[in-house]
DNA sequence: CACGATTATATGTATAGACATATCAATATC
DNA sequence: GATATTGATATGTCTATACATATAATCGTG
């Protein structure tokens, strides 16, 4: 007989490799906030134990996170779950929920807007879709220690993602719903500046023509658009962080 | 006797590990512009036969080159240069001259100022260093196609890099001319958004109060720093944009 | 107690070999 | 000629093992 693992919990699921699994796995515990920044992960003989498998294998998922700096490895001492310097040292972090729990501050959410229509031409547009189909669009804001921290305009194509018809975005973020309910395999941010307007800069207790950070981000299931979101952020008081090691 | 492989001269030089060696010899052939977007890398096994090492070890380095997006893997094909997709698929390309030839555009170069002084309480908190020492201060525009397409306000510290005295730059921009003449060790970008003062709208050729898109970056030489610099964009005319896979 | 030397330990790098998998290309079949 | 079938090949994952290296913790000594 064996000893019984998280392996065969983790093939049955689906079948990504297996190191993936692993660093989903753990990428999963962070951004839920399930393991706080300074968190020390398992040692790699226990996750060894765990997922049934050799050191090479954890040690590939952790390097993969250490490049992606949501941990950091110390000879001798263990791994440990970094603390994000400022807004995000990783792009790839979907979750604005995630973000700010992750920076040890409480978050705060409000819906300011949700209406079901059928697509008109402005949507097919942006989800970059042809045939007119049922769309989801919400207007919502996302706070940091009741400071304003960027607002949110989702479209959600509900051809694509029927389930979210009955989804209540009333109390958890949208963002966070469809990272935990929709599987996506591709997904592209595109970065640029703008100036506030009247809506903007009231929501987010600055003045008009104040500048401001937008995220773009488009997700993909198997080159099917599931949803196009824009993140507006107060372009001064947030930054976007990334380190690189050079040579 | 043994054959020679680039083992040895990569060991020599310096010594951080092997994988590392084969990973920033592969990037510099890629960020220099000797293997252009669509270039073959080669095979694993020549890769193997020329550093004198196992395939795991090119795989490492191949694989967070793949993370980093800097190239493709395609099984049965063999790997490739990845094809940045509008400014930056990478953040990490340091130099615009290269976004912009990798782009497709022509590539438009002016010297706005240069001056060398000793640094002044502004520069010192901008480079991070205490003691007074000698500084070159640059301001340049470049252009693609022959329309403005970002403005640069560059400080590099001479005590750190004394070879710089020397450089012109009336011709090579700065950033080129550091990628390939000074090794660092550690970057940090920092993209945030402001309005166009008089100046930068003149030099960008838009209206004042329009918004930028700024990226702040840092340079270091394990832990000395080298040089920093501010590029603004036109914040509507261009776009960051990064593509993820996700899971 | 202070402080330097020693040891234990967790990560870091590297190896050789094995099998899996995607896909390009050549071949066989309808 | 169009379409399956098959095979070759380069990458993708994983193993078991070995030794290197940084450093936290302990031990000894003055």
């Amino acid at each position: 007989m064996s000893l019984s693992t998280d392996r065969d919990k983790l093939q049955a699921a689906d079948k990504p490799t297996l190191y993936k699994q692993i660093r989903l796995d753990i990428e999963r515990r962070i951004l839920t906030g399930e393991w706080p920044p300074g968190h020390r992960i398992p040692f790699e003989h226990q996750l060894m134990a765990r997922y049934g498998c050799s050191r090479m294998t954890v040690s590939k998922a952790l390097s993969e996170l250490a490049q992606a700096d949501l941990i950091e490895r110390r000879r001798r001492a263990g791994t440990f779950v970094r603390r994000p310097k400022f807004l995000s040292a990783v792009l790839q972090i979907a979750d604005i929920r995630a973000e700010i729990t992750a920076l040890g501050r409480s978050y705060g959410y409000q819906l300011i807007q949700r209406s079901r229509r059928a697509a008109n031409a402005a949507d097919r547009a942006r989800l970059g879709v042809r045939k007119t189909g049922k769309v989801i669009a919400i207007a919502c804001r996302h706070s940091a220690d009741d400071v304003p921290f960027a607002i949110e305009d989702r479209l959600i194509d509900l051809d694509a993602v029927p389930e979210a018809a009955a989804a209540d975005f009333a109390i958890e973020p949208p963002g966070s719903w469809l990272l935990h309910h929709v599987p996506w395999t591709e997904a592209e941010h595109s970065i640029s500046a703008i100036v506030a307007d009247d809506q903007a800069a009231a929501a987010l207790d600055i003045a008009i023509g104040a500048p401001c950070l937008v995220i773009d981000r488009h997700t993909w299931r198997s080159a099917r658009t599931l949803t196009a979101v824009r993140l507006l952020y107060p372009g001064e008081s947030h930054k976007l962080v990334a380190r690189f090691k050079g040579g």
